[in-house]
DNA sequence: TTGTATGCGTTATCAA
DNA sequence: TTGATAACGCATACAA
């Protein structure tokens, strides 16, 4: 031990003592192991980092020594030595409507996180829910807090994107504003799924069909209502379109209605998600209409939703937990320094024909 | 300037360069702005932090410094020194299709990041869907990557409350499982709740009064069906429960079923969810029964389901997002060192009556 | 295979 | 009000 050590020690205890202002309990450090194993603190920090060079005999010494200081790692210091934390972010930035009712926000984040553990990384996500929220998080982003981010549901002209673009942060978005090109996304194809669900509905014989569509500003939305306009071709009216903000079941509501309103003769609707599509099914039932008799009507997403419609409902099936685990391993590249071979990856959907068209 | 720091600064950009394997952009440090702004890096970081003393000439050359050199406050180092980090975890310990699922986890989310996000701490959200989660996040709050933790859905023998009982991290949890005695906790009063319900059911002259229970093994569940006994008094009978792990739809079908089959006269049952409770109805249509002329029905939560069943389900509303804020409260009393007066902290519910009761 | 020494970027103490 | 400097606890390059 150089002469320097224990006097660091010492003043280093009188301090912690002053600043102890409560009961949490002291602290072992690598010091305190490396004593009492009689190794050096290099030795004690190769173990505990599962590097080669550390003999049995060693490993012993110093695995009884954790055991009996009762050491456990500081993040903190950990993370300013080696510069990195082990840890991403996953950024939700949604009104708390939508994040309380959106179906596939909750199976993207338990997809992120399994795959993430596989690797030992620890999700932390983040909610963004107010203009405060979004500096802090940008802060805790600037400040070196985890190593990626993966953001949910991003936006036209969203300032944690472009903030993240300055800070270099390794981030995945899923799905895919156009205004931020150069961060890698994952997402599924809106677009065909939208245009194959409406074919069939035209396939089926439906002739009047109609959209309730949703959230244009977002690229789930637009992209949706792109399909089903590629689909109906030459015969679009866009008397037939609605469209509101929101994905919910209120929309579907009032979307309904509207379309009843405008072209009473409606004998098909394609609803941007389920809780649409549940909405609508409401109204055309107390307009006296069958379905699938008189009007056929697809959702999308297969949540719970579409379950619990009567008649169960024919929708889209999203694979919200791949795209999780999807962006997860692509931010884990990232991160790991491979940069890769794409800027974007779409997962396949697949079309659930139930009851109700 | 010290004769040091040059030296110091020097083979620190070295070694940088060799540790900067992509492009990361190399990030200014006070030191930096000590030097642009030609003051000490003690006046930087008292400026940084809020604190008093910092001169008006000081300010406006560091503030321009700032801004110069591109500064931002490395986190880590700031936790490193401060034995602080200004975040706070939240833990969901669930099981996928639960946290999917639960109406109330995300309003208590929001609601704590609210309340948290007053007082400028970073809500940190940890999803716990394994024994390998569950292992890292206790690692990760033994590292002191937090100040706190809110432990939502805490379970009897939950592993991580007892983790955090040996590190001594402030905490609380919302709902109180009867085996972490010492963590304080918000909850709402669910015996009180199920037997004022259950009570104006029998009022309502329903005599055969059954109820599907669910979660046992937690405080709301096993709370929800003492009340319940309780409002029944003496004419309890246990044939007229069933009870399941779930809060959900599917218990509510499995639970109807079975109770019809019991007591084929029943003409009231508590569910213990919304959940619970549009199951119920549906398989109470299919037997032919009307609501509420044949069986009364309530619920719990007044979630989403409630305005989704038909008839509208009269059901028990829970202050979710409430519970949330009150948990950060007291919480920052804690971390900030305050003792809390009182260990336990209950919320109001209020029953809503509708249409299905 | 192990030990030593230095750096990581702050905060906080104390003297000035 | 400011400056100088010692922690904070760990990782790691390099010497041994």
């Amino acid at each position: 031990m150089a002469v320097v050590e224990p006097v660091n020690r010492a003043s280093t205890a009188k301090i912690a003592v002053m600043r102890q202002s409560d009961d949490r309990p002291k602290r072992a450090t690598i010091f305190d192991v490396a004593d009492e194993a009689k190794v050096s603190r290099g030795t004690v920090s190769r173990l505990l980092n599962g590097e080669r060079y550390v003999s049995d005999s060693a490993r012993e010494a110093i695995e009884l020594a954790i055991a009996r200081v009762g050491y456990v790692r500081n993040m903190a210091a950990r993370n300013l030595a080696s510069q990195r934390t082990r840890a991403v972010g996953l950024i939700v930035h949604e009104p708390h409507s939508v994040f309380l009712e959106d179906p596939n926000i909750g199976a993207i984040l338990l997809g992120t996180n399994e795959r993430l553990s596989e690797d030992d990384y620890q999700l932390v996500c983040l909610i963004i829910g107010s203009d405060r929220d979004s500096a802090r998080v940008a802060d805790f982003l600037r400040g070196g807090f985890v190593d990626g981010v993966i953001i949910v549901s991003a936006r036209e002209h969203d300032p944690i994107a472009l903030a993240i673009g300055q800070i270099g942060l390794p981030a995945v978005t899923v799905g895919h504003p156009s205004d931020v090109p150069k961060i890698p996304f994952v997402g599924i194809d809106n677009y065909t799924a939208a245009r194959d669900v409406t074919s069939r509905l035209r396939d089926t014989g439906r002739r009047r069909i109609g959209m309730i569509a949703a959230a244009l500003d977002r690229d789930s939305g637009a992209d949706r209502l792109a399909g089903f306009r590629s689909a109906i071709g030459d015969g679009f009216d866009e008397r037939l379109v609605v469209d509101f903000p929101l994905y919910s079941r209120e929309t579907g509501v009032a979307g309904m209605k509207e379309l009843l309103a405008r072209e009473p003769d409606i004998d098909g609707v394609f609803a941007a998600s389920d809780a649409i599509a549940a909405g609508a099914i409401d109204v055309l039932r107390q307009a006296g209409r069958s379905i699938p008799g008189d009007v056929g009507i697809v959702g999308f997403d297969d949540s719970e939703w579409a379950q619990r419609c009567d008649p169960l409902l024919s929708t889209i099936r999203q694979p919200a937990d791949l795209l999780g685990r999807q962006a997860a391993s692509i931010l884990l590249d990232l991160v790991n320094g491979t940069r890769p071979e794409q800027t974007g990856t779409l997962l396949p959907t697949e079309i659930v024909w139930r009851d109700s068209a």
